[in-house]
DNA sequence: TGCCGCGATACCCTCAGGGTATGATAGACT
DNA sequence: AGTCTATCATACCCTGAGGGTATCGCGGCA
């Protein structure tokens, strides 16, 4: 697992269409398929049932989906906070 | 940055030292160094003092290590919760 | 039931990440 | 100060993960 497949899974979760979020993420969609089929076989869980669309979360897609969004927001915390830190030190 | 990067940088800061820290990780010395020095590039900002042995942490490097610690406790619970959340709804 | 939109699959290619060899240097010891 | 050793950086190579294109299979609607 890492922070890619979390940004990926975030924008299908938004669009509940991996080809619009495909677009958006400027990759083509065959691989963004395969990076959350990697990601739902590394957790061993389905995330998103396709057998409907507009795609679906399951259960523990949305669970997912909430951590997911506050893990990449730390994220971006700790590097802002870390530049701003640096600046400062090095002067 | 992705979360190899974070698990690098705490490996590295937690023992002061690249080639033990390379030998935790399984990878040799080289390539850690490399992935610590691209992640500083991004940031634009030292994390590590490598001009005085044992290796120091900057106070950039320190806050860093406390952010990269949380996130990455973070990302486990979350991987741990949807599994337990994709057995049940999975029966 | 025929068509269309969309996700999955098959297959290829590139380059990011890891390896080995070696150089440069901090710091300890005499 | 000179020397030795541990350690980090640099140079260079190679492989596989990740991305691309082409195409298939199918769900859902007219």
């Amino acid at each position: 697992m890492d922070l890619r497949q979390l940004r990926y899974f975030v924008a299908v979760a938004r669009e509940r269409n991996f080809t619009r979020a495909a677009e958006q993420l400027h990759i083509a969609q065959p691989p963004l398929s395969r990076q959350i089929q990697l990601l739902e076989e590394e957790l061993g869980v389905e995330l998103l049932s396709r057998s409907a669309r507009p795609v679906r979360m399951t259960e523990a897609g949305r669970l997912f989906y909430e951590q997911a969004l506050q893990i990449l927001g730390r994220v971006e915390q700790m590097a802002e906070s870390t530049r701003r830190v640096g600046r400062n030190q090095n002067r």
